[in-house]
DNA sequence: TACATTAATAACCAATCGGTCATTAATCTC
DNA sequence: GAGATTAATGACCGATTGGTTATTAATGTA
């Protein structure tokens, strides 16, 4: 592949680039983490992708957590404060504001690889409490804080009913969680002809809750 | 290091019962399933906690898969058969009917240990397909078939409209598979204040459920 | 060119685990 | 009670894997 072996076998050659390395580490542990799940997950096999040895990875990762917690941050908590500026920003009724995000945030997570991490870390939460904990924190949270926001938001302008906010919440979180868990698990192994097109299913599902929280007329 | 002593320390007795073994190790093997999953569930603790040696697990199941198996059959397949018949002589109104069948599931299903070799599928599902195919066969493929028929009970005797028998499907299991999947994810590791309470937010789910099906009056 | 620095490597370690098999002992038959 | 049958055992095998470290080589400096 590269030049330079005069005659070699594969890839004597080392290359010493110590600012790219990290960013291509990630995004092999990204796509295997996504495959495979943590566990499964071999560091070596992340290193190969990278292109590096495994000592390499040790390197830059001390442990394979810590791995897993710099691709987490990379890849998700980034985007949250994208939803909430979103929502402050959005001038219509909350009645539209409820199916756009949840339009927006398939289009922008669930569609993507990225939301093989959420799917992971309902599979090995409770194999590593420590990962649990820090994706809790990091993850659920700020999102449980975002929805709970744009159902407020009805609430105070007068357009919802005074539901229990909670339950609302979960209302609005439960078929995103549920299509992404779908797609990375058994959603692999069945015929086309079984499959949701996520945006129909989406927009059936907030369409029923909306209908669920408006003020009855 | 043992034998001969005859004041020997606990039970060198060995236990010949070949009857009762086959259940014993199933059940050992369901509470270490749901525990820890597939791949963490190592086969001599399945032994050690049935109060056998690894050997005699694999004396009366071949592999792990096959074990699993067994547990899955033993624990799910049979319960299908309950909702048909349940839904066959149930005398009143659909839309009565899909909030009772959501809560008797819970109560038989979704609150016992089984309900996690659910969650189990659902997270290595794509790391053992040969399982994966198999509980779609044995388990979810005969559920789908059972929530269908209860839409089309209702589209039948005219109480709902000819909705998209697909969709309000996946509508109607979405909320089941959210309830198991986070009971058994990181349900685990939040306090209390956070907790879901099944029979609240399924009650909640099926009303709005049911007024997304009905006929507008 | 000589030397220092450090990125990268690969051999290595200790622990784990699914599955096997020769051995052992409980029970049955006569 | 002797021998046959077979349920049960646990030492063992081979493969795997997270993480370590002594060694190597690419690069900068003078």
């Amino acid at each position: 592949m590269h030049p330079e072996l005069p005659n070699d076998s594969p890839g004597t050659r080392r290359e010493r680039r110590k600012e790219s390395r990290p960013g291509e580490l990630l995004a092999a542990a990204l796509d295997l983490f996504v495959e495979k799940g943590f566990a499964a997950t071999r560091s070596e096999e992340v290193a190969k992708r990278a292109g590096v040895s495994k000592g390499t990875l040790f390197l830059y990762f001390p442990t394979k957590e810590d791995l897993f917690k710099a691709v987490v941050r990379e890849n998700i908590s980034s985007k949250v404060n994208e939803g909430f500026d979103e929502v402050e920003k959005y001038p219509g009724p909350t009645a539209q504001l409820v199916p756009y995000m949840m339009q927006e945030w398939w289009q922008r997570f669930g569609s993507t690889k990225a939301s093989g991490l959420t799917k992971l870390m309902m599979s090995e939460a409770t194999n590593f409490p420590e990962l649990a904990t820090f994706y809790h924190a990091e993850v659920v949270e700020p999102n449980l804080r975002l929805i709970r926001c744009v159902i407020q938001r009805g609430i105070d302008r007068g357009e919802f009913r005074k539901v229990d906010l909670d339950y609302a919440v979960y209302a609005m979180i439960t078929p995103l969680i549920y299509l992404v868990t779908w797609k990375h698990s058994m959603g692999c192994c069945v015929g086309s002809h079984q499959q949701i097109d996520p945006e129909r299913y989406l927009a059936a599902q907030a369409d029923m809750l909306v209908h669920g929280l408006l003020k009855r007329n």
